[in-house]
DNA sequence: ACCTGAACACCGTTCAAGT
DNA sequence: ACCTGAACACCGTTCAAGT
């Protein structure tokens, strides 16, 4: 099976910035970041890889662009009414899961800094942050901190789903076999390893995300 | 000037695979991760390509290894006597300075769940966790978050760095600029963002990480 | 056992030439 | 103005052939 060509796509009504962005992630979302190369996409749109040239500038804006729609999705979730604290949780686990269901998101931002997307990121959290009302000095460090953790562990949590997708293994195989070699290391020097490896296969990412942002507000409460 | 010729370097005492990882840190360091091709390689070693996959198995496998290399000495950092909490600020922190220092470590710790380099970051910080004496379901969850932060963060960072630098920009022309186009964002849509655009180009990402280190810390007193 | 280096199957990007 | 597709200068990796 494998590649299928389809050629016989009906004719787009010619090539856009939209329709090049929107056929990027669907690429992107199949067949991951390695998948989307200039020849796939234009093989796709049904056209040369030229023609994406005069649309776009480089590899890089395509996918700065193609994760800014994401993003701007993703940060789009309800908050209205929520106490600021409920709504930073909310916010966070959205764009945990939104990295999850499209991993490329995560090395996007980090190639992105300061761009569209990050921004989205920072204003809306940055909103939840002014209104728990943290000490003055403490409110920037505050927001870049949360918003690292979330961009920062979101994207590790999609790379390690990833790895094993591309490996064709399953999350829990790999995480036993893990504990495993981890369990087998010296107990001299890596004690502790050695004692939480029989917690790795049963934890749960999402669960160990959330319990972060909650340590974080928590800390930020002693900052009135 | 670009590329200096160095064939004339005195014949290795044969190839090895300690000999390599050596060069891929001088390589990593000098020219980036994009930088380190296996011509490159074989070239500074004064062989082809083919012989250097006789030591090692892949791409990847090397710059996990080059990586490794760097996180075992930055996870050496003095702590002895520390009180925990000291201890966790002053091992994030070389860990911080030396993804700083060689940004490609930030990266390769991503590609890497659960190896040698992991670990490493993992048992220093679990061992200070430990002694914080934390509530016993949080401990993992504890760690899982600092870990997390430690590395995403310090990956952002040494990302950012890298972007100005391969740029040719300087940091400080880069976030004047990004404070620019950020004040000039729609006071209606993005509040936050104009209003913190002044305190863009002043801050200093290493205290921003370790403020954020010490929410956290805050965060986990609360659990006894 | 270890090394050589040509060859393979790819990339992103450019650009003369077409419509 | 927009598109075509060959060509350029690269990659990581393999492998027959050498020592």
């Amino acid at each position: 099976m494998g590649k299928t060509t389809r050629t016989a796509k009906r004719r787009q009504e010619s090539l856009s910035r939209e329709r090049i962005i929107e056929a990027s992630i669907e690429i992107l979302d199949s067949d991951g970041e390695e998948g989307l190369t200039f020849r796939a996409l234009s093989d796709r749109l049904a056209t040369g890889p030229g023609a994406i040239y005069w649309h776009i500038d480089s590899k890089s804006e395509l996918l700065t662009a193609a994760c800014d729609a994401i993003v701007a999705h993703a940060v789009d979730a309800p908050v209205l009414g929520m106490p600021p604290e409920d709504a930073i949780c909310a916010l966070s686990l959205s764009l945990f899961d939104a990295i999850d269901a499209h991993p490329w998101v995560g090395a996007a931002l980090t190639h992105a800094p300061g761009q569209m997307p990050v921004v989205r990121i920072l204003e809306r959290i940055g909103q939840q942050v002014r209104a728990l009302h943290v000490r003055d000095g403490d409110e920037w460090q505050a927001v870049c901190a949360l918003l690292n953790y979330i961009v920062g562990v979101s994207r590790q949590n999609a790379a390690n789903a990833q790895f094993t997708r591309t490996r064709g293994l399953y999350r829990s195989t790999l995480l036993e076999s893990l504990a495993i070699t981890w369990s087998k290391l010296d107990r001299k020097d890596y004690p502790f390893t050695c004692d939480v490896a029989d917690q790795l296969p049963d934890h749960d990412d999402r669960a160990d995300f959330l319990a972060g942002i909650k340590f974080f507000l928590s800390g930020l409460r002693s900052s009135t």
